[in-house]
DNA sequence: GAGGTGAATTGAATCGTTTTAGAATAGCGA
DNA sequence: TCGCTATTCTAAAACGATTCAATTCACCTC
């Protein structure tokens, strides 16, 4: 049906292997051939078959991504990253989600295994070292992002978590407050016990500053009010000077509920307020919120990187890359 | 490096077209055979190499789908109700972010083309028609999401729009309100459009009933409070009862200058709002929103089917299949 | 025991591309 | 004219799974 380089070859009267040439080694062939080779492809309307490639090449040239959550901005400016990356090299990135589900995880790995992917980018959910290790037997190199690895014998690029947990606070800090107040939970979620331990250190750093962890059920925006309107309850005097929510959703949430028609709370001025991650909706705010911006792109772009390196030479020993993350202000913690 | 079929047909003491056949067609060989292949399979970690596997049956067991905005909760829902579908007959669905950029669109449909897709599922940004003619001259058929095809030789599988802004304002109507606002914008948007003439229709229905139009520049929570504020600047008496959003971001950003401190209107008793898509964030709004719903999943699992039926007999006409979107009452419309 | 039937298995061809060893050709100096 | 390189191209052998015609074998019937 489809014309395939045999067809090429005939129509160009030449061989096979000059057409293959003519697509993939340019340089080896006349210019008078070449030309005519590719008036043959245009005229078939020749379209390479990857499947063919990939069988003699012994491996794919797609890179799969499997990330928690599709809908989250974070993961989409990743997947981006990578995708320019790849794509500088040639390459395609394959992006799955696994929503956070063992199995869709799983259907992903085994996907990328029978397609023999070049290699693959996973912020796993639960720990599947196990299955990457049976990955990279088969010669499929893994990297983890957004995670450090359990065990060090793979890759990981990831963010700083205590250190972005340091920076909200020591922001919050540096503007006076003294009263500070975390929210966020549940502390299952690395991410939170990590920023709630950057936010200690900062607090520690300054004698009369105080910290209160607020806990709440998950990370959206209902618990986030919930907490919220709970502060609103307080006496004045009893309220934070300042909320540090583990999240934006959270923060978003505890923002209405300090804002409601009745609730006399200003923001920033008698309560400031940050979240963290940067989501789109924080600048969209009614108080744009101020956050904690993690270079997500970046994580994509120096995965694919490595994914790279370790695809061509096995023998490389595993890396562990940490971004730091970055203090974005806006109006939530100005004055 | 990898085990392939001959090794497994070696150590089970068998030919590779029993190993095939063992895997395929099990049905064709004895239990003897079969259980002395399964443990030959796992002894070796044999996985079965996609690339030869495709390169035989002329085309991948991959189905391809392109949407407009991976972050939107309508196109990942509708992914998994198509990854389902694709799931019970052994396809799997890979999933492009075409971001509303034409050339990021082109560069996935290439990829489908090059990997010999079993089909293509697309929600198209401008006219690619063309394009999708080419692929399905190529073998490869392709089925439009969320959008009716200008022409109809391909499948579509929509929601009515129109269909949804009646049903929006009809119930807006049937709570007694009759001083109707649709914000949206612009109205370059199909969708807009579309569901800005459903409430035409709907208000056309009640003698006494008034529909103004105020028009924003994008369909998002900012453009959306600067149209609230505007509403609350207003007089009173020249305010609308009653807000129309074009979708639930706009709603949401209506929401918050409506319930900001200082403006004095309440949702619903002064302003009803109904908004466009059900979101999460709509039900974890302050006041949760009423709502469209589109069934997506239900679009990604027929659309599926229909690619599926196309892909096995190239010969069937294409169907144009419409939903009908979904009234979602919660408190912001209630009263 | 010859012949027939059906089930189980084999072996080779096939898909479309890339790669490699070698053939053909041309150019050039001796 | 002969040999030598360089250049350009060809032909054939992979890659690994599937499929199908051919073969084997056991069993049944007459």
């Amino acid at each position: 049906m489809a014309a395939s380089v045999k067809d090429v070859a005939a129509l160009a009267g030449v061989s096979v292997g000059t057409v293959s040439n003519v697509m993939n080694r340019p340089e080896k062939v006349s210019a008078a051939v070449a030309s005519r080779v590719q008036s043959a492809i245009a005229e078939l309307g020749f379209v390479r078959n990857d499947a063919a490639r990939q069988l003699r090449a012994g491996r794919s040239s797609s890179i799969g991504l499997v990330v928690l959550d599709v809908r989250n901005p974070f993961f989409t400016d990743l997947a981006r990253g990578a995708e320019d990356r790849a794509a500088a090299d040639g390459f395609s990135v394959i992006l799955g989600n696994s929503d956070e589900k063992a199995d869709r995880e799983a259907t992903y790995l085994d996907l990328f295994e029978v397609q023999r992917m070049h290699g693959v980018l996973i912020s796993p959910f639960g720990d599947i070292t196990p299955r990457l290790r049976q990955l990279r037997d088969r010669g499929i190199p893994a990297i983890l992002v957004d995670r450090t690895s359990a065990d060090t014998s793979f890759s990981s690029v990831s963010v700083d978590d205590v250190a972005g947990g340091a920076l909200a606070v020591g922001h919050l800090l540096a503007k006076g407050r003294r009263r500070i107040a975390f929210i966020g939970g549940p502390l299952e979620i690395q991410q939170v016990t990590d920023r709630l331990a950057g936010a200690r250190i900062a607090v520690a750093a300054h004698p009369d500053a105080s910290l209160e962890v607020i806990p709440i059920d998950g990370l959206t925006v209902i618990a986030g009010r919930t907490a919220g309107t709970d502060l609103v309850g307080r006496a004045p005097t009893d309220r934070p000077d300042a909320v540090f929510a583990a999240n934006d959703l959270v923060a978003m949430g505890v923002l209405q509920a300090l804002m409601m028609q009745g609730a006399d709370v200003r923001v920033p001025e008698q309560i400031a307020l940050i979240g963290y991650d940067d989501i789109d909706f924080a600048s969209a705010a009614v108080v744009p919120l101020s956050s904690i911006r993690q270079p997500s792109a970046l994580i994509g772009r120096t995965a694919v990187e490595i994914l790279l390196e370790e695809a061509a030479d096995s023998t490389l020993a595993p890396r562990q890359v940490v971004f730091q993350p970055e203090l974005v202000v806006r109006e939530s913690t100005l004055e």
